[in-house]
DNA sequence: ATCAATGCAAACGTTTTGCACTCCC
DNA sequence: GGGAGTGCAAAACGTTTGCATTGAT
């Protein structure tokens, strides 16, 4: 039996569910700053929750410039998205920002293949609990946290996993 | 008898020598790759060792500037000494990235104050090896990482240490 | 109808490149 | 002396801004 670590809880059931969470948190949001939720806006959010990780802005408006959208808009809108703390930026391989919708997700971490670019998420509350720890004991409070590890996944390793092993 | 953690060796009695072998392997990281140690470079990294850490692009410009130094010299610089893997770039709280040199340093991850932009380093065996451990079960191969934690430092907390704890 | 949002183009800041001159080996 | 290195200017790149038009509430 494969116990592939299931770190983010089964959304398959509830995803049209957490989609309109989402959104209602964005339009939340936009209400709380006099800001108004627009099919553009709409748009880049949808890319996301089907895409559901790790777009560069290049990534998003080549998906959407053929609905008329323009380059501007995706920077404004990854701007809001990261000022309501819905989305978070992640350092890709080739050394860009990748973002993803962070709502309702447990903070993890993310193990990046420089071959493929393969961007996988890891959750160590080991790690994070000695942190806090240490950085408390240093009278050092924690706003927020980057840890990101570059290297090769399973599948772009130099050796395979012999036979024997 | 206050044990401050020493994270890193006492280089005030070496620091001469510590300088000597710095740009002994950047001299010999160029002549593997048939370049030449000019005085610009050589200035470049006696600016490093002076100030010895968490300079930006643009520290070292103006700190160089006087001398003639132009811009691109400064790139072309930085760059090599990160290929020679012996500068690294560290976020900064602005966002920019600052340089490091980092020979003969153990590996250490860094605090940044978001306040005044004070970078502390600091060492957490115990992270890197749950890092280790988790990432071989995994079967991916680390090359390198970055962990970067902002916040605010001891004197720039909001609350600082209240009477009585 | 109002006022923010959009999209264009132009501005902006940063990094890279082309090229003649310099200087290290 | 030759080829790499430098510095200038210009190009390239990614991001931001000004402004007239569009559109959501």
């Amino acid at each position: 039996m494969k116990k592939e670590l299931s770190y983010f809880p089964k959304r398959d059931a509830g995803r049209r569910n957490y989609a309109e969470r989402v959104r209602q948190v964005f339009q939340d949001y936009l209400a709380l700053k006099d800001l108004r939720l627009t099919k553009q806006r709409e748009k880049i959010l949808d890319v996301f929750l089907s895409a559901e990780r790790h777009l560069s802005q290049d990534d998003v408006y080549r998906l959407l410039k053929k609905d008329g959208l323009g380059r501007v808009t995706v920077y404004r809108t990854l701007k809001l998205l990261e000022e309501s703390r819905l989305a978070e930026g992640v350092t890709s391989s080739s050394g860009e920002t990748r973002f993803e919708i962070q709502l309702e997700r447990p903070h993890h971490d993310h193990l990046i293949c420089v071959q493929c670019g393969y961007i996988k998420e890891i959750r160590w509350p080991e790690i994070e609990k000695i942190q806090k720890q240490v950085c408390r004991k240093l009278g050092f409070s924690i706003l927020y946290h980057r840890h990101e590890l570059f290297g090769r996944c399973k599948d772009c390793s130099p050796k395979p996993p012999a036979a024997g092993s």
